[in-house]
DNA sequence: CAACCGTCCGTAACCGGTTACATAACTCGC
DNA sequence: GCGAGTTATGTAACCGGTTACGGACGGTTG
């Protein structure tokens, strides 16, 4: 019932667990017969290496710890996926762990990938840097993603959120908007203060009111904003959220309550989330899929010595326009679909 | 720079490794006097216990392999997101491995986990059976998602996709629909077989013709059958994809082209992705997460030796229905949005 | 005071691999 | 026929934990 062990291919091809590993490990300095009488064994008893023993004498284990916060749908598959593809290609395996939003649980969720993993890839934009530092075992080369500050040595990716919100404001300005709301993301969010940033910068830029909604990231927010705006006898034509599942909440919620898109009011959100194509929502486009590609990228060339540098990177943001967003003066009535 | 071992420990604290693992680990065969001392020696050399280390002594690594093909998407994440969910709750970690169409990716893929992990979850619905068991490392505890037949000793889960399929089409004959045609999945996968077993079972039952078209589970394949239908001179009320995303490149292509959609032609899908819910598009509900949750808990049940059934179940289907296969003589104009 | 018991602790074996080092066997040159 | 050099192989230590086993110690009992 056990699985096989290397001593007893050793026994059954009547050699040494050494000559065993050699054989199977493609050394060259084994005798070819030795070679295929071990091959012949391993077959024959269906041995299958015991990686965690590997890993243990190799102190290398081909796998690299990803410990993401509770991210909104699409924005994790998406993730994970560009992660895995990059990390199957070179070989490693990804080891997860979600840690909720404490911190606590943060830390007991990094220090159980102490001894099962190589390096970490760490997204953590809600918890402060001197905790991150402290719970990350030192010696764990890791990469940071989307964090808050650079922690010593530990290079750190992310989106240019300021500049894509700053984007985001040009264009509504430029197709015409002047009374632009933003919904912003929850409260200690890197990313949402950093979007609120950069529309409230891009707002005095061209000397224009600025307006801030509170908001969570889902949707039932930018609902809630809609009405608000609705309800306000603050002048409003465009509503800039801080991701597109709040933009696509208010979109609906705007359209129920019998209001044109992007006629009276436009919409725009943030990530480009593939829904947001559908439903024709601009958006600043944040390639996740390409952040945890490169990520785990990163990481391995840092585990393989093949990084010196460890420089951080700040990924160029996108601006995708679409018709929630068309220009104020000319809108054809039927424009909508993709 | 390198991490603190136990003996490193132990030398601080001026005891012996047992005792450090004794007192660490919460037994009380330990002085009082002396835990202190230990704890106290490992929060001063910030020790992690080495998990690699640990899960060899005990043959019980607290992680669970995922093998997943390329999933679309949403579904994807769903997935994973309902694993990590019951297992984090239950203390496991998830070690992911993707394997691509290839059948020998997915046996290097399975072995890779041999000695990392305490069982397997494994969806594989284009992997042949015997190519599987084979493949599956024998004494590594499995459930599988979505196989082809039961393995044995192996519980699977699966959807009950003729039945879903056959509820759409009773829907859709409900309705008021009478040329229904398929957009196929891939060949040789499982769930599109099945669907479209349902899909021609149904039609026999209420004596209507049936029309198969080819697809991928892409959206492409989905404005590809538009293209069709609307070249054919076949008379088509009704398209019933074998998944969301083929429906929705349908959906947008027959809008495209003119159609009304369902006045004309109603449309309907498999899966129920979030992106449906916003097209208002009728389709089954797969709860994914559901049954990533519930594979997680069947394994560490078995795991555990609280499962001793080993039985598999499957899971009921359900019919969401939506603005796309609205009923056929009451037609509202505009009632298209969620 | 000896016998006995319970508690706490340390030594060393073990999990399943890899690999430094020692050794054996074999070749080669002279 | 012998030493040097090369190559294939085996022995045992090691990776970092856990734990069976036994010893030391102190207290109780007869």
């Amino acid at each position: 019932m056990a699985e096989a062990t290397i001593r007893d291919v050793a026994r059954r091809a009547e050699v040494s667990v050494a000559s065993v590993s050699r054989a199977l490990n493609g050394l060259d300095n084994v005798r070819a017969e030795t070679r295929e009488k071990v091959i012949k064994a391993a077959n024959e008893l269906g041995y299958v290496p015991h990686a965690g023993a590997r890993s243990l004498s190799l102190a290398r284990a081909h796998a690299i710890g990803v410990v993401l916060p509770d991210l909104h749908g699409e924005f994790f598959s998406e993730c994970v996926r560009g992660m895995d593809k990059e990390a199957s290609r070179r070989g490693y395996l990804l080891l997860l762990s979600n840690m909720h939003d404490d911190s606590d649980q943060a830390a007991v969720a990094l220090r159980a990938m102490r001894g099962r993993v190589d390096g970490l890839l760490v997204m953590a934009p809600h918890i402060a840097p001197e905790t991150l530092e402290h719970a990350i075992p030192p010696a764990l080369p890791s990469v940071m993603l989307n964090s808050h500050a650079d922690l010593p040595g530990r290079p750190a990716l992310r989106f240019d959120n300021r500049a894509g919100a700053e984007a985001m404001v040009d264009h509504l300005v430029a197709n015409g908007y002047r009374h632009i709301v933003h919904i912003a993301g929850p409260e200690g969010n890197l990313d949402a203060a950093q979007r609120a940033d950069g529309y409230l910068a891009a707002c005095a830029r061209h000397a224009l009111p600025a307006r801030i909604l509170p908001g969570d990231f889902n949707e039932e927010a930018g609902e809630a904003a809609a009405r608000e705006i609705l309800a306000s006898s603050t002048p409003t034509d465009a509503v800039f959220a801080a991701n597109d599942m709040m933009a696509i909440g208010c979109l609906h919620a705007l359209r129920s309550a019998g209001t044109q898109v992007p006629e009276q009011i436009a919409v725009a959100g943030f990530d480009d989330v593939p829904l947001a194509r559908y439903l024709s929502l601009s958006t600043i486009r944040v390639n996740i899929a390409e952040m945890g590609a490169r990520a785990v990228a990163r990481l391995i060339d840092l585990l393989e010595g093949k990084d010196l540098t460890r420089a951080s990177e700040t990924l160029p943001p996108e601006l995708v326009t679409r018709a929630t967003t068309a220009p104020r003066t000319a809108h054809p009535n039927g424009a909508a679909h993709a």
